[in-house]
DNA sequence: GCCTTCATGTACCACATGGTACAGTCCTAC
DNA sequence: GTAGGACTGTACCATGTGGTACATGAAGGC
């Protein structure tokens, strides 16, 4: 369907938008300005800034759930966790994930509209992890552990790496984590 | 000395106010009303609003490295390890961990008076622990690698930690790591 | 053909903001 | 004592904001 209501339109490009200049200092007079409408719309469609930015969270917390699942299964924890690591170290997602710490960061903070994306940041992602685990025949709580573990090197080394751009050295901290973990676990 | 300049004692009491109510929606005039003053002295001391974020992410910096530097030096790699986190994890550590996190999201964004925060947020972490590997007796590139890992570790977990509120389980998942760090490294 | 509903633009409003002009207060040096 | 400077309060300004009233267009059902 070449098709597309308003609403979804104007919400994509809200978060392209939004992913490349931040979410912090938004107006919804720029905003629509740079989409080519005014903000008139941006509150018929969304009723109010609050709304759009709602519907941003959300967006964006999809977004980021479908990067981290949708990998191919296999046997191999490492490989997959190497294939993961490679598909969110990529800069074609660094807009997003820039957007998604500044979240985090307005949620910690009490920001209304963000603090739903801190119900399920962890678990929501730790669980599949879990299942594999114990799946291969791992204690249940060690499993919980080294998923946990797992998601926090994650956004640790993303945040590493959105800062300093060094691609090099992130890359060999995370081997040095999957190496440890395929010879421990 | 009991006195203290008016500008410090302003700073000072910024920090706290914004460590507690978050940075990104500060006003210079509900800022002043909390501390018992006007909007026209920040101005007045600080130049600007800009002028005073500047100086409120400097001494955030600054009272961040402090917190990660000023540990007992020791022999047990681990042991310290374990002090620096338990200090890091303690609840009256939050607040300005959620501030520091904010400020990063904001940083990354590009925000005009937070980039500096940038600069050093890895390395000059990362130089000490550098230092300790490598004085007992690893490879320079190993070093790097694991201590890059580590500051991974610790802030990946410390937003889980400040997400969640789940102390045991990231507890865990830290302790984890150390004890695979001491089996290896 | 007309009416209803959805969508869009223009013009406006009340309000909060950062910043400033000006006047006043307090303290210290002489 | 008084002159000068550091500090503080009041009142104001221009600007940008989110939101709304109203009029207009566009599309489809009957």
């Amino acid at each position: 369907m070449w098709y597309m209501k308003a609403r979804q339109r104007l919400l994509d490009a809200t978060v392209d938008y939004v992913a490349a200049h931040g979410i912090g200092d938004l107006s919804l007079r720029q905003l629509a300005a740079a989409l080519g409408t005014s903000h008139r719309m941006l509150v018929y469609h969304f009723g109010s800034k609050e709304g759009l930015l709602v519907e941003v969270v959300r967006a964006v917390e999809s977004r980021q759930k479908q990067a981290l699942t949708e990998f191919e299964p296999g046997p191999l924890l490492g490989d997959q966790a190497r294939q993961m690591w490679r598909r969110l170290a990529d800069p074609s997602m660094w807009p997003l994930e820039r957007l998604f710490f500044e979240l985090y960061g307005q949620a910690l903070q009490g920001r209304t509209h963000t603090t739903q994306l801190l119900d399920g940041v962890v678990d929501d992602m730790a669980q599949p992890m879990i299942d594999m685990l114990v799946a291969q025949g791992h204690e249940p709580d060690v499993a919980a552990a080294w998923a946990r573990l797992g998601i926090a090197v994650v956004r640790g080394l993303l945040l590493d790496l959105l800062a300093t751009g060094d691609r090099e050295g992130v890359d060999a901290a995370m081997e040095l984590f999957i190496g440890t973990f395929e010879k421990l676990a």
